[in-house]
DNA sequence: TAAGATTTGTTCGTATGTATA
DNA sequence: ATATACATACGAACAAATCTT
């Protein structure tokens, strides 16, 4: 179970959890990063602090998602680019 | 047409609905509940919120549910067991 | 053999309300 | 007033297995 410091808003301890996991490779460009529900279930936080985590990834360039499919992780190349694209890749 | 109480939760009430029904008899050990599809229709509720009944109803031990064919109800002896955990949404 | 209907499983999208700091 | 966080509830789209015709 996953401790998150009392001080910090737990979406940006969350977003830095998943931003780790990308840039060390555990999740590889062109994979699915885990659904929704899936990382609702592994923090224990709610569905819309899940979707504020994947928004903000998604503003800095490091995932994009796909609507009835998944959120995909991008290319270094495309990391901090800060696009609104929201699809493709 | 199902009246809901405003202050309270659709699928706590839906779930009450059901368990009544299943301990009363009129869901038969070892029959199919109805579909999904049918209690969307009969109660007026969405999908997602019928899922959550079931997905309680099946923590709580009163049905079980087989991919592709349809929810349960189990025994007597298996209620109130709250087996395998699944909750989401 | 083939096609269609049915049923559950899974995903993301959207909106509303409540509570708290 | 703003941001955070949770719960509820709707919908849409598709997959996969099963059953029926």
């Amino acid at each position: 179970m996953i401790e998150f410091e009392p001080d910090r808003p737990i979406w940006i301890q969350v977003v830095e959890i998943l931003r780790g996991r990308i840039e060390r490779g555990e999740y590889q460009p062109r994979h699915l990063v885990p659904s929704e529900v899936q990382m609702v279930q592994e923090f224990s936080i709610a569905r819309t602090t899940v979707r504020k985590v994947i928004a903000y990834l998604r503003d800095q360039g490091f995932v994009y998602t796909v609507p009835q499919i998944g959120t995909f992780v991008h290319h270094r190349d495309k990391w901090h680019q800060s696009e609104s694209r929201q699809t493709e890749d």
